[in-house]
DNA sequence: GCTGTCACTTGCATTTTGCAAGTCACACGA
DNA sequence: TCGTGTGACTTGCAAAATGCAAGTGACAGC
């Protein structure tokens, strides 16, 4: 069982599952961060502004803490003096590995030019 | 094969697959215009504007507008006088199905409360 | 002290959202 | 012919989100 402890509040619209997970993920940038962090390994704050998107640093600040507020991403201290820190997925935030597959896979059918990704993308069981 | 004739353009941000579906899709309510359209059998404008959520009718006519020029949606004249119009997933539209249904499983593990859809929701092949 | 780095925050103009009300073309019944 | 109703939007406008640039604070190292 993958399903972390506390879960996420059920959103004012409705109870569909689909309307949820877009007021968590619904917006041009969360699952950018999510990607950078899940496919490219990146853990710290400067690396995650760097993206090819350059998503401006008031943003990347606001969606980790709302990742981290929604049990998507850990923020932890990796040293202090000066206080570093580093970004991590939660199994919520990695269980969104098949949503973001089936999203490249869409992308690659139906947008030209959308980079494919190396074929070992669609054979990580989980 | 199921891809349309003309592509969609590619995004200004990047190449990637994941950023270019975003562009499309990344928002909080278009991929619900898309769910009722899939899953509810809705086609017209009111029925539309009906749903749980409750999209604002400025937001809605906005959507489909974008979603038929992204050739996700089919908008044509079911009668004259007067003209009254019905709205069409297109291929590239009912391809979003698999990560629709990504979502939801994503939901119903994270977000307790959400509605689970009926058995059959996971069986439809394509 | 001086410079640099990291991880943010602040200001502010522009754009998007959300809500309510209005419009337009027509059908229909009195 | 006039009033009422319906479907499919459009318009106005306040509030919130976005995007850009610049600024801040805590240090390390020279």
């Amino acid at each position: 069982m993958t399903a972390s402890a506390r879960l996420l509040p059920l959103s004012e619209r409705s109870k569909c599952p689909i309307a949820n997970a877009l007021d968590v993920v619904g917006d041009r940038w969360t699952l950018l961060v999510v990607r950078d962090l899940l496919f490219f390994g990146k853990v710290r704050y400067k690396e995650l502004a760097a993206s090819t998107e350059r998503i401006p640093t008031n943003l990347l600040a606001d969606r980790l803490r709302r990742l981290e507020a929604a049990g998507i991403v850990e923020k932890k201290a990796y040293q202090k003096r000066p206080v570093r820190y580093e970004y991590r997925l939660t199994p919520r935030g990695s269980d969104l590995l098949p949503l973001m597959r089936e999203m490249v896979t869409w992308a690659n059918l139906h947008i030209a030019g959308t980079a494919r990704p190396p074929a070992r993308f669609y054979e990580v069981g989980r």
